[in-house]
DNA sequence: TAAATAGTGTCTGTCAGACACTATGAC
DNA sequence: GTCATAGTGTCTGACAGACACTATTTA
């Protein structure tokens, strides 16, 4: 390394192949929700280290062509599920010298939440459901289940206070499968009454007049979420006793 | 790159500087409380790019020495101020092709509460007050000043329904010391009586038996931390109007 | 005594949680 | 009619926010 004489000078000989450093990748994970339970997309790995065991989809950043590591979150959940408008959030990042083969490994996290039929995803893909710790019933490539189980615990704990789980309902949907789908992220039954209330107090879906869905027993009315972000509405509880 | 045959000879062909990697570090902001304002701890760049500017701590990854991401950012705040146990907490990673001269970098960011007393700090470091709106008077390098204004609203935020803001205090501190902590850190005032009940009930600080501080008018009661992680207790809202 | 801050008692409006109730459609 | 689910009305306890009050020390 020369000793530069101005900044120019520094940044014309700079080269990080001179130096250390670490591996830096991007990892998604995606949830829906499939027959009352919550799943995520894998994909199974077609090169070393870990080839053909199954992991979350991610990659390493493309320097010359992704803008910012969220175009590099965005490309690569495009790629597996065909799909680029998810509700998608940085969850955090991942880094030592143990969690890849290859050497010291930072990743960086994201997780997100998506109607499952908004996916098309590739043959190298496939929904795994979760068990209400969690955790998946077969062990996944690096430290992936780790990370899963620390993005479905932000999911609960996200659950609790916000409108998140919007996001994983289709265009239309009754306040019955919206509750439905809050009761299986949580793990836990609600009161009826108190869900309506904070779910509408909240404004966050609309009533679609005169639209309603048939069910087993009677008619539905249906909502459509509004175009909004993430609401927080602080509740003292949400579980009934 | 060869075609390997298995993961072993894979893995010992792999080398990292194949590939175009970004530039991957670490940042901390440190926040401190000093006559009344929020602080950040702030050092003078000793390399280019950059040299002279200032900016917030942080550095690079040591691959050789480092275990862990967190180790990183550990050590490079107890190079800066001297001090290794202070409120520590990840923030998030900013990635992007734009902003270090050098090339495209991922920083993964930090943000920690320390008591000013428990500082040391080098010669190349001081306190830089902020404005209301988490805004430094200087230009720092890099994307510093936004990576400070985005952490200050992380802190506004959490000391919002958190009792994120007693690790800025000293060992011992009274009830009026913690509630004026808080509404520097919020930029507001708060309500006396409610106050001191939410704190108190939320079971996090200690009365100290005997102990009083002489204050201008009167003494007051002191108390100290229980060791205890940040508590959440969902007020619903925590200013007086 | 006045001034200033430490610390407490109590009222009120809001709202989560609980639960019973009514409404509607399939069978 | 029964059964199941959709959807509503209302009570209650907890508590944030408001505010007035008392207590203690200096000057």
């Amino acid at each position: 390394m020369s000793m530069a004489a101005n900044e120019k000078e520094f940044l014309k000989n700079y080269n990080i192949h001179d130096y250390d450093v670490p591996l830096t990748s991007v990892d998604i994970v995606i949830f829906t929700i499939i027959d009352d339970r919550v799943n995520v997309l894998i994909t199974q790995r077609a090169d070393f280290p870990f080839k053909g065991k199954w992991a979350t989809p991610g990659g390493f950043i493309d320097v010359k062509n992704d803008q910012t590591i969220e175009a590099t979150a965005i490309r690569k959940l495009k790629e597996k599920t065909g799909f680029d408008a998810p509700y998608l959030e940085q969850m955090g990042s991942i880094g030592n010298a143990k969690r890849d083969p290859r050497g010291w490994s930072v990743t960086v996290t994201y997780f997100a939440l998506v109607n499952e039929h908004n996916v098309t995803f590739a043959d190298d893909c496939c929904w795994c459901p979760l068990d209400e710790n969690g955790e998946t019933s077969t062990k996944l490539a690096f430290d992936h289940n780790l990370l899963i189980k620390e993005a479905f615990l932000r999911l609960q704990n996200k659950a609790q206070y916000s409108t998140i789980a919007l996001h994983v309902l289709p265009e239309k949907f009754t306040l019955s499968e919206l509750q439905q789908t809050y009761e299986i992220i949580l793990g836990g039954k609600l009161n009826k009454a108190g869900f309506r209330r904070r779910i509408l107090k909240a404004n966050v879906i609309e009533k679609l007049e005169g639209e309603s869905k048939q069910t087993a027993t009677r008619t539905a009315q249906l909502y459509r979420k509004l175009d909004q972000e993430d609401v927080h509405f602080y509740m003292r509880e949400i579980y009934a006793r």
